[in-house]
DNA sequence: GTTGCGATGCGCT
DNA sequence: GCGCATCGCAACA
């Protein structure tokens, strides 16, 4: 039965195993489809890569906390840190289905059922996480994350895009045939597990 | 389904 | 100043 200590340790390895789980705060529940990863102080994509600074910290902080910044001047996005204190890797929420709570998403967000909380600003609106929500406990709230019962089987693999110099290792998982997975940037899919 | 573009504020060089 | 881990909408296929 997997559990946090799944959570913890190398991002290429977590991130997969976030898929399935559950973020929930307050009525609004969503089951994770799709995640990124950004891995350590080494990776040029990540908000790390330039050290330290006043909006990256909760990176490098400790494990199980969520990390949320603010970009394009309106938007929200979200992400689990996941390596030891120090070590800035965290992973980008980035769709997902909502399982709970759809009356509270739909006041929050406009548009169709599927597309609540597929993207990641989307999720953020959906749940209703914002700034205030930097740096929170996953294992105490407000905002919680209940690890997946079961590992998924169907994970699909595909690269990050838009960046240079980044190793060649698959960046992006989803669950493969999820209908709540963003289509917005398509990626090749390849079938892992 | 796809592509193109404007919105809009903050972090960082 | 520039660029951004984005989105919604309009136009098109």
């Amino acid at each position: 039965m997997p559990g946090w200590a799944d959570l913890v340790g190398d991002v290429l390895e977590v991130a997969p195993r976030l898929l399935g789980a559950v973020v929930r705060h307050g009525d609004v529940a969503v089951r994770l489809t799709e995640v990124e990863a950004y891995d350590g102080p080494g990776d040029p994509g990540s908000h790390a890569f330039n050290g330290q600074t006043r909006r990256n910290a909760t990176m490098f902080g400790p494990p199980g906390r969520l990390y949320v910044y603010f970009t394009y001047g309106m938007h929200h996005c979200c992400n689990v840190v996941v390596g030891a204190e120090g070590t800035p890797s965290a992973v980008l929420l980035r769709a997902g289905e909502v399982v709970d709570g759809i009356d509270a998403a739909r006041e929050r967000r406009k548009g169709s059922d599927r597309d609540l909380a597929r993207g990641p600003a989307r999720l953020c609106e959906a749940l209703g996480i914002d700034l205030r929500h930097d740096g929170v406990d996953l294992r105490t709230g407000p905002v919680t994350l209940t690890p997946a019962a079961r590992a998924e089987t169907r994970v699909a693999t595909g690269p990050r895009v838009g960046l240079r110099g980044a190793p060649d290792r698959p960046w992006r998982f989803w669950i493969e045939d999820d209908r709540f997975v963003s289509t917005y940037r398509p990626a090749v899919a390849r079938p892992s597990r």
